[in-house]
DNA sequence: CATGAATGAGAATTCATTCAT
DNA sequence: CATGAATGAATTCTCATTCAT
């Protein structure tokens, strides 16, 4: 599951069990999100995934929307976390990317919902707007896009890679490879995590030209 | 307009009228469908952007997805003949998809909504099974697909480009061109299409390290 | 066709025509309503079975109701001279019942959907409450109760037979033989119009007792 | 009312109250259904008759279909068990009939809606065909037609009715008796139940012939 | 007159949200 | 808190009728 508790100790028990649920109605809910899209999902089958009672959610969330944008925050708070991670080990742009892209494959692996979702969330940015009114959804993806500019520019600066326009660049890359891993299964593609890894890198840093 | 009338001549005024009226609303859907999804969009939206009543839309498809599929029909009969165009000149790896990819731009330039509906169908494809049904729909994404294998294939087999997997570079390349056209306005690129295409082919031809 | 042009003599061509279509027009309606009732044929139904223009049908009747008016005085007014014909000859109570019964049967073979229709009409006189303001279905109907009571009377009064309530006979008659008739096919009866007719005029006079 | 809670021991108050509201909406379809058919009936309306929202008449049944359905296989349950009690006294054709017909006048004056939608489903069996798919309906149908069978043919066995026609008689006596009885108030028939069963039953196994 | 396109009032159905228990 | 019944606004679709050509 991906919403775990994680730091119970300071909490109370009313606490730890109020979180531990609305954990639950996250949990279901993202994997109704991710395969319907926001529109799609009703609140009757986020309530019979989750096992409570329609009016129970209403305790833990004021309204649908909000039960939405719990998910892209945290959703977006873990990614930007896992950048974060690997931004910290100081790599060259290679290896920067490649940790990157290998994580991102294993967390489709792992997280296969959460991965749809969150592609789902580029294309669907209009149909909910709460994302755009969430500070912290907005902040993440700043913040992430900040470490992306800066490895790439310590890159440029050593002359590791080219003069690349950066913020096209990431733009790129991101949509390439969300893109590749989302449809890969549905591709019939059946590569190793490092296989697919190295499919795209080479071709980002090497190109398809011979020579 | 998307949807116009070409090839009117054998056809009575009443049937031109008719068909002129049936484009007035595909052209307003399109706009709509586009910019909100499947679901989001309302048949009184439709109605008043079409500037017809709601009863009339029914005079011309009998049902919402109907629209939906026809526009879809269209958009992907349009994009499978300019690749079959391009396709036809019998040019290497390099000027096909640079053909390519400047083609795209320039749909997206003037057509944007079309564009971005058929972005935008790659991540709702469950939102309407209709594209599901069409015969026609799946018939072009097919026969474009084998296009793109032909072409790459000869371009392994002269030595043009490396031995890559050829279905997985397509998924690549097109999800990396979808993605990065439709969300340049939204970052703020500024750049020619010309400049943006050299960009994006630059990358996959030769890549980004320093020799 | 159960309308027809009869008294075309006194007519100009124009008047010939405009009766001629608006009988085609009713002919259509009278099978459709026959078969779905008033409130489930639609006005496009009618259009495509006469094939006349949707349009055409209003310069006939001002309204759908008007159609189903129009049909049900003509079938009572045809339903009430049958009627009267026999009446006329003078008969026994017995006499008289098997011809109209016989009549009724035979009509049911040559015009099944007006005998069904009228049928309809006795349960559905809710549906549309036209039949309520048409003094012409009215009148017939008064007028052919009027000539039943009175043949039943002579009937009583001469000895044929009982003195029964004459009302309730023929309510009880009507809705026997109606019904009988309108379900005969449906439950497989393979009878001849003779025979059906002598079993039920059997039961009306003689009774099922054994002697 | 005609549906009520009946065997409501074994229930939770939960589902007795969920029972007593369903049968609260049957209640009010049952006659507007019976006053204008099906087509003619509309949600709106019996929300308003059943006092519930028009959202909470679709909490207990999934469609308008649903209601009838559920409404129809109850008034055939009911009266395919009022006939199987008769049937069980084993009774002569006489006093089979004689008890029937009282029954259903004794229907009529305490359930009129109920008796007059059975009369008219025999007319409408096409406005809706959830009959056609309602199995219990078929099957209530079929074994009271073999009760009815059995009855009168040991009523010919043993020489108390002539041989006639068993199927034709059935439903010659049923269209008799039910359009008899739906239209007795309408016609103003003012006898009591024990004059009226006579009546019927005096021409069916006497006849009107005087002697 | 003939036509069929245009229309909108009306009907069925869905679903987020409220609220009494 | 937990629940699910109640609700009505919103949505899709139908169809009698009008009207311009």
């Amino acid at each position: 599951m991906f919403f775990e508790i994680r730091k119970s100790d300071s909490m109370s028990r009313r606490d730890r069990e109020r979180l531990f649920k609305r954990n639950e109605i996250l949990n279901a809910s993202l994997r109704i999100f991710a395969e319907k899209g926001f529109k799609q999902t009703t609140l009757d089958e986020i309530a019979e995934v989750s096992e409570y009672g329609k009016g129970t959610i209403y305790n833990y969330f004021s309204n649908k929307e909000e039960i939405y944008t719990a998910i892209m925050e945290e959703v977006s708070f873990i990614f930007s976390s896992r950048i974060k991670e690997i931004y910290s080990e100081n790599l060259s742009v290679f290896d920067f990317l490649t940790n990157l892209t290998k994580m991102f494959f294993e967390f489709y692996e792992t997280n296969q919902p959460v991965f749809l979702l969150m592609v789902r969330i580029r294309t669907d940015f209009i149909e909910s707007d709460a994302l755009n009114k969430s500070e912290l959804f907005r902040c993440n993806h700043t913040e992430t896009l900040g470490l992306y500019r800066e490895v790439l520019q310590n890159g440029i600066d050593s002359g590791e890679i080219k003069p690349i326009d950066i913020d096209n660049f990431i733009t790129f890359y991101r949509g390439a490879l969300f893109h590749f891993i989302s449809h890969s299964k549905h591709n019939g593609n059946k590569n190793s995590i490092e296989e697919n890894t190295n499919f795209i890198i080479n071709i980002v840093f090497n190109g398809i030209f011979n020579q």
